[in-house]
RNA sequence: GGAGAGGUGGCCGAGUGGUUAAAGGCAGCAGACUGUAAAUCUGCCCGCGCAAGCGUACGCUGGUUCGAAUCCAGCCCUCUCCA
C-alpha cells in the first residue's frame, strides 16, 4: 500500500474526482471529513459514521493534548484504536485555536502559548510541539501549525500571520521528516494563508511549495468573510496550487460552500457543520436548512428528507425528531447528526458522480436553484 | 374548631410606598451556527400599534396616600401543624 497517493480519474472544468490511496484505506475525493475534535465524532459511533460514507475524519491537537492527553493515547495504542476507528484520520495542527482561543493566546516566534479553556493551566504549542503530538496520535495525514487571523484584521497583521505561518511550516515539515516510521506511512499538508489579499495569498502558495508537501489546504477562510468574499479568493487561490496534489479547503461549509468550491478545484473539505447543526435542531435537505424545532413540524409525518435512505429518515418521523429535538432528548441530537452527515456524503458522492460523467456545471446548477430555494 | 403561613404575568418565583408592564428561571415562538471552549448562543415573549403611545395587570371589594403588587379593613381561597 503506497503512503499516500492521489490519482485523479476525470476532471470537468477545474474540479477534479480521484482517491488518495493511504495504508489505513482509500479516500474519495472530493471528500467531506465529519469532525472529531475530541476523539468521537459527536452523538455518532463509528460505524455510523462510516456507514454514512465517511472514508477519513478528523482529530484536534490542541484539544487531545490537553484531554485526554498525546502520551496517553499513544500508550493506548492511538487514536485509531483508542477512538474505534480504523480509517485514516487527518488531525488539525490547533492553529485554529490560535485564533478561536484568542483570548488565551499569546503568539510568538517559538509557537503560541495557551491558558487551557479547561483548567487555565498554561501549555505551548509551537510547530515541533504540534507535530509531536500528531505523531503521537498516530494521525494519517498530518496539518502544519499556522497561525489564522480575521480577514477583517489589518494587511500588516494578515502579512505577518501568512510569513510566521510559512516559516512554522518549514520547522513543522522538518519535525515531521524526523519522525522515523511514522514519517513513511503518515503525509503532511501544508496550508496557504493570506486573508482574501491575492499577493499574500500567492506569496504563501509559492513558499509552501518550495518547502514541498504531500497536499495543500486553503486556511483561514470560512471566518466570517461571507461566500461571496470566500468564493472570490477561491476563484484566485485554488489555481496556485499544485494540480497533482489534493487541494483542502478548511473549515468549509455549508453545502452551497462544497459545491462551490468543488467547481473551484477543491478537493477536500472538513467542517462542524453537520454535527453541531445536528445538534442545534438544523437538518440539511436538498430544499434548504430545517429548523426543527420549529413548531409547524410537530404533527409531520413525513421523514427529515424524502427520498432520503439514511436510518433517521427510513424509520422516523419529523414530528419525533421534533419531540426529541426540543425536549433535549439524546436520540435527537444522534437522529440528526446521523441524517446531516449522510446528507454530506451524499452530495459528496453526487459531486463526484457528475465530475466523472462531466455534467458537473449543470449538477451545480441545479443542487443550488434547489438548496437556495428556500435559504439565503 | 384552634394556631400559623400564603395567594404576583402559561408555570415556578423575586419584589414591602414612587426609578415596576413588574428580577430570574422554565415553558413557548423564532434566528444563528463554517480547520468544535457549543446537547450551544441570541432575540421575542399581557393586548392593540410600524412606532411614539394607549389600554389593562400582582385573589376580590373597599380604604389610606399626590402615588399601592407593596400599608389598612372585610371577604374568598390554598397549605402546614394541633384537636
Amino acid at each position: 500500500m503506497p503512503r499516500f497517493a492521489f490519482t485523479i480519474a476525470a476532471t470537468d472544468g477545474a474540479a477534479r474526482t480521484g482517491t488518495i490511496a493511504m495504508e489505513r484505506g482509500e479516500i474519495r475525493t472530493p471528500a467531506f471529513m465529519p469532525v472529531g475534535t475530541a476523539a468521537t465524532v459527536k452523538a455518532m459511533r463509528p460505524e455510523e459514521v462510516r456507514a454514512s460514507g465517511a472514508d477519513i475524519i478528523l482529530g484536534n491537537t490542541y484539544h487531545l493534548m490537553l484531554r485526554p492527553g498525546a502520551e496517553r493515547v499513544a500508550k493506548l495504542g492511538g487514536l485509531h484504536k483508542f477512538m474505534g476507528w480504523d480509517r485514516p484520520i487527518l488531525t488539525d495542527s490547533g492553529g485554529y485555536q490560535v485564533m478561536s482561543l484568542s483570548e488565551l493566546t499569546k503568539v510568538s516566534e517559538e509557537g503560541v502559548a495557551f491558558a487551557s479553556h479547561l483548567d487555565g493551566s498554561r501549555h505551548m504549542l509551537s510547530p515541533e510541539r504540534s507535530i509531536e503530538v500528531q505523531r503521537l496520535l498516530g494521525s494519517d495525514i498530518l496539518m502544519q501549525f499556522d497561525q489564522l487571523v480575521p480577514t477583517t484584521s489589518s494587511v500588516e497583521q494578515q502579512r505577518e500571520a501568512m510569513e510566521r505561518s510559512i516559516r512554522w511550516a518549514r520547522r513543522s515539515r522538518d519535525e515531521f521528516n524526523r519522525g522515523g516510521e511514522h514519517a513513511e506511512r503518515a503525509a503532511i499538508f501544508g496550508i496557504q494563508q493570506g486573508a482574501l489579499d491575492e499577493p499574500l495569498r500567492r506569496a504563501s502558495a509559492e513558499a509552501l511549495i518550495e518547502i514541498g508537501f504531500d497536499g495543500y489546504a486553503v486556511g483561514g477562510l470560512a471566518v466570517g468573510e461571507g461566500q461571496e468574499a470566500m468564493l472570490g479568493c477561491l476563484d484566485f487561490a485554488v489555481d496556485m496550487l499544485p494540480a497533482d496534489k489534493p487541494r483542502y479547503l478548511m473549515g468549509v461549509g455549508k453545502p452551497d460552500d462544497l459545491v462551490e468550491a468543488v467547481v473551484r478545484g477543491i478537493d477536500m473539505f472538513d467542517c462542524v457543520l453537520p454535527t453541531r447543526s445536528g445538534r442545534t435542531g438544523q437538518a440539511f435537505t436538498a430544499d434548504g436548512p430545517l429548523n426543527l424545532r420549529n413548531a409547524r413540524f410537530a404533527e409531520d409525518p413525513e421523514p427529515i428528507e424524502a427520498e432520503c435512505p439514511c436510518p433517521a429518515c427510513t424509520q422516523f418521523s419529523r414530528a419525533y425528531v421534533h419531540h426529541l429535538v426540543k425536549s433535549g432528548e439524546i436520540l435527537g441530537a444522534m437522529l440528526m447528526t446521523q441524517h446531516n452527515l449522510w446528507f454530506y456524503q451524499r452530495l459528496m458522492q453526487a459531486l463526484r458522480d457528475a465530475i466523472a460523467g462531466q455534467r458537473l456545471a449543470a449538477f451545480a446548477g441545479e443542487f443550488l436553484a434547489g438548496y437556495r430555494k428556500t435559504s439565503s
